[in-house]
DNA sequence: CGCCATCTATACGGTAGCGTATACATCGAC
DNA sequence: GTCGATGTATACGCTACCGTATAGATGGCG
């Protein structure tokens, strides 16, 4: 047909989420992309109609990204319902965090992004509660449970404070136990 | 001496903050806060070298907000350890939190902020740990309890999940009470 | 090869914001 | 009232970015 696509729209999108995560919406530029993909901003307007366009391409690859891709990886593994949230918070935490972080700030100014989110979180909170349930039978109390690991695991990489000579990962570790039920210092 | 002042610095910080909790520190422009004080940014470089200036007055401000003046008010009013810690609480989510929550964003992006952040979390979780301490012996389980308590003040408003019919503050109640060890249902 | 669709580079106009320069306004000191 | 310091308004040059227009490159297909 024609001249191999040498940047697809995923191209453009995809380093549109890395520098989202890096720096906000607003270093979502499309020359500064371009410039990062080695090409100009050229054939972008072949693909997308302006950068918002764009932004929301970014918002759609994120939503599949950070749910049923998540649940079917955790899933695969298997285990009990206790293994399974950590494994989900440890791969919440790799993969797409630092994106979610930029995020969730970004959807305390835009309604449309925060409705965005609020599908997400909630498609992930059902799936903890499901897990939880598992584990607590008092529901006031899995939604507790459930409120408190999804905090764990957004908090502890918006804050800054040192943890009385503990790494925050250890003192994470701890508070999981804390929450999936075990006694500090044990696991489960 | 002379006309007198009638936009002091304070009067640009505090415009800045503003700004800056609505929309990140990119809409901390100050073109846009000349406009809302209603004069133009002709006075503004009397007082601040330039834009760099005022941001940095502004994280001074919030600094000492943040920090002395929040124990103070906790201390004035008394009550055990657990009260003092819903009451801190309580306040810092009233008073400065949508400025703190712009902050923690935007401390992931300039190790400056960060580091501004670091001193300000620390006092926090120094004042935290102490109380915490009235309530637990074991030093492990102080900190994990910190962390949480931390960790929930924050994630709770980068959270955009539903909470299974409660409402979110309820949720939060009942992970407060999960983390100062009482029952879940049960105040303390 | 020569054609044509596709992708890309370059150039342009428009807007928004920063920081500077300079002139005007206001009030206390004398 | 005049002077001078302080605070403010206006105008300017500069840069960065958006979105458009147009021309050039590329590679399959006849």
């Amino acid at each position: 047909m024609a001249a191999e696509t040498r940047t697809p729209p995923s191209a453009w999108i995809d380093a549109g989420l890395l520098a989202l995560a890096a720096g906000g919406p607003g270093a979502v530029r499309v020359e500064a992309l371009a410039k990062t993909l080695g090409v100009t901003k050229g054939g972008f307007y072949g693909y997308f109609a302006d950068r918002g366009a764009l932004l929301e391409g970014m918002l759609g690859t994120w939503e599949r990204m950070s749910t049923e891709l998540l649940f079917e990886t955790v899933e695969r593994e298997g285990g009990d319902a206790r293994a399974k949230i950590r494994r989900a918070g440890s791969l919440a935490a790799d993969r797409v965090l630092p994106i979610d972080l930029a995020i969730r700030d970004w959807a305390r100014r835009d309604p449309e992004v925060a409705e965005r989110l609020r599908r997400v979180d909630n498609q992930r909170m059902d799936y903890l509660r499901a897990l939880m349930r598992e584990i607590f039978a008092d529901e006031d109390e899995v939604e507790a449970r459930c409120l408190l690991a999804f905090s764990l695991l957004i908090g502890k990489h918006f804050m800054a404070a040192d943890h009385g000579g503990r790494s925050r990962d250890e003192v994470t570790e701890l508070a999981g136990n804390l929450i999936l039920g075990g006694t500090p210092g044990h696991d489960g």
